[in-house]
DNA sequence: CCTGTAATTGAGATTGAATCTCAATCTCGA
DNA sequence: TCGAGATTGAGATTCAATCTCAATTACAGG
């Protein structure tokens, strides 16, 4: 948390932005929650602490968090946005379970090979990608099959 | 589109449902167009041949084409669906580009092959999965070398 | 070809995520 | 300490998508 939140201030300095109160709060509930979290559970957990920070500067400085690289939003194919700290996790990609929203993590250095290969073939400059696998997680496959 | 049309048919009997000029038009706009479709694009342009159908009808009607396997949605990261037809088109992934808007689409049995290793790894029952790529297209590649 | 009924439609309201507006407030360097 | 310029928040707005419900339509059975 320390060393992120010099992090922070050191980017909002250099772009000649000020730390506010709201924006360490915001900063610190990332912390807690760790994992992926949504913008609007952040913004009620903060209501809840009295640490409010209101909708549109919940937004504002998630945004500036992405632009500082401390967090990077992840589509969990909701249809809505999900945020998670960057600290030592590298790239991943996600499974997500249909039945409980239960979420594994994975990585793969031959999916990223063939990728890399593939955008290759396609003259194709690589900068990003999401990839969301849905399914059922261990514990929720066994409880369908005794259902069946 | 003749044999899909009689799939379609087929489908909403079964299903009691009935086969109406609307739902004919939204099936035959998504032949005009083929590719990427978004929702509010296929409204529009019926709306413009006098072939309404409200937004509501497009939306159920993509719903019911998604649920007898002709259409499917597809991810491409706008934070909104589009939609296209399954055809002999088997599954495949997305490369976007974020200047231009194209889209490539490719598929890849190394892939495949290595998510299925995963999710066995991880007792994760596969059902489906998105895999969006974004970066530039060869002609934005090149523009964009020129422009820095 | 009718008819009755259950499905369908459309206009407009509603939801939910996310962004915008702008007057009041706050931060921080000089 | 002061003031310019950044920030905030309440509420309005946008946009995709879904819902509501009265009026309309499709179609199976007669």
């Amino acid at each position: 948390m320390h060393k992120t939140l010099g992090t922070f201030a050191k980017y909002l300095k250099a772009q000649k932005l000020k730390f506010t109160k709201e924006r360490g709060a915001v900063l610190q509930e990332m912390f807690l929650h760790r994992g992926h979290l949504e913008a609007e559970d952040l913004l009620y957990s903060l209501r809840r602490k009295k640490k409010g920070a209101s909708r549109a500067t919940v937004y504002r400085t998630l945004e500036l968090l992405m632009d500082s690289g401390i967090v990077r939003k992840v589509d969990l194919g909701h249809g809505h946005s999900h945020y998670e700290l960057v600290l030592d996790h590298p790239h991943h990609e996600h499974m997500v379970c249909v039945n409980c929203g239960k979420v594994l993590e994975f990585s793969d250095k031959k999916i990223e090979m063939a990728l890399k290969r593939l955008c290759k073939k396609s003259r194709f400059e690589h900068t990003s990608h999401h990839f969301q696998v849905f399914g059922y997680c261990d514990k929720c496959r066994r409880t369908k099959t005794q259902e069946e």
